[in-house]
DNA sequence: ATAAACTGATTGCATTTTGCAATCAGTTGC
DNA sequence: GCAACTGATTGCAAAATGCAATCAGTTTAT
């Protein structure tokens, strides 16, 4: 379930923790989309990841120090997963795929503009979503107001696409 | 053995792209090796890909758009193949990868220098090595001397470290 | 109190992908 | 003519994937 140490090249290691069709999905999901639950990640994902893939990606992050597990208080049975800072360091990577994919390949408008925002923004923003993400995982002291967030910026961005591309229509799957 | 389209989301779509175990060392082993040919590929990567999955993600990689083949005029039956712009692009998420990998992950002293040097490098080292590239694979015009590449420096910091961990050795697999 | 919906999974199974070893036909150098 | 080298291809076992069904415990609604 670990790496398997091919080499040590540090582009290899890098492959072999997430070089394959589903841990930068889930881990994408999670920063850009703020989910922390099995169910939320099951059900929101547009790739339609199925349950046991779902499970045993988790475990394998975790294994690799990318994901730490913890009780939710709120829910006996549920569980909460959090971002290590291993994980939440890949956002200048997650940004540079974005662009990359954007440049090259069919994306679509509304689920691109996150990326062509967060190109934008540069690496003064990837800073800012990190800290973010520290304040909302790692429990760093944050003093950015909820309203202000760069994760909220960027969702109020896709809303104006999609609204602008389905007017009137009262459509929200994103709410 | 094109891109499923899982979703039109440009990291999705990357992820199809070379969200495997293979496609990215191929590209890694032309972009920062110079491999053009076939056995190239074959024997000299670290990880030892084996030759009918090489021929299928070289394949592969040529219908995405990534590279070309050409016949080698100095061998009938030799082919070589050639970065595409698309290919070229890859450089900055090849340094971040890297980067990435040296800080996390379990990677040798010697495979990490490149990465650490190309991270020191910063954009403007990565815009010229991706310069370097267009000239030797799409045959854009340079003005660099051959001895003064960026692949050429990442290669002399190699050797350093090499000779350096191995003071007095002969041997030399990467000449 | 009880039924329905939801929680994070696990299991079984068919299909697909992967990776290794052996092999191939044509080309080149000696 | 013969060995080494060219870019592959084939057969086969093992592993990964993806789908559907299922599970036991928890919460919510009636």
């Amino acid at each position: 379930m670990s790496i398997d140490r091919r080499s040590g090249c540090p582009i290899n290691l890098s492959l072999e923790v997430f070089g394959d069709r589903w841990s930068l999905i889930i881990l994408r999901d999670m920063i850009f989309g703020g989910k922390r639950h099995f169910r939320d990640l099951l059900n929101g994902s547009l790739e339609r990841i199925a349950s046991n893939i779902l499970a045993d990606r988790l475990k394998r992050l975790m294994e690799l120090g990318m994901l730490t597990r913890a009780d939710d208080p709120t829910h006996k049975q549920k569980a909460i997963y959090s971002l290590t800072e291993m994980a939440i360091t890949l956002v200048p990577i997650l940004a540079h795929l974005g662009a990359w994919g954007r440049v090259w390949l069919p994306v679509s408008e509304e689920l691109s503009i996150r990326a062509e925002l967060l190109e934008k923004g540069g690496p003064p923003m990837w800073e800012k979503f990190m800290d973010e993400l520290r304040h909302e995982h790692l429990g760093t002291p944050s003093d950015t107001p909820p309203d202000a967030t760069v994760r909220a910026s960027l969702q109020a961005g896709y809303k104006a696409v999609v609204a602008r591309k389905a007017p009137g229509a009262g459509c929200d799957p994103d709410a």
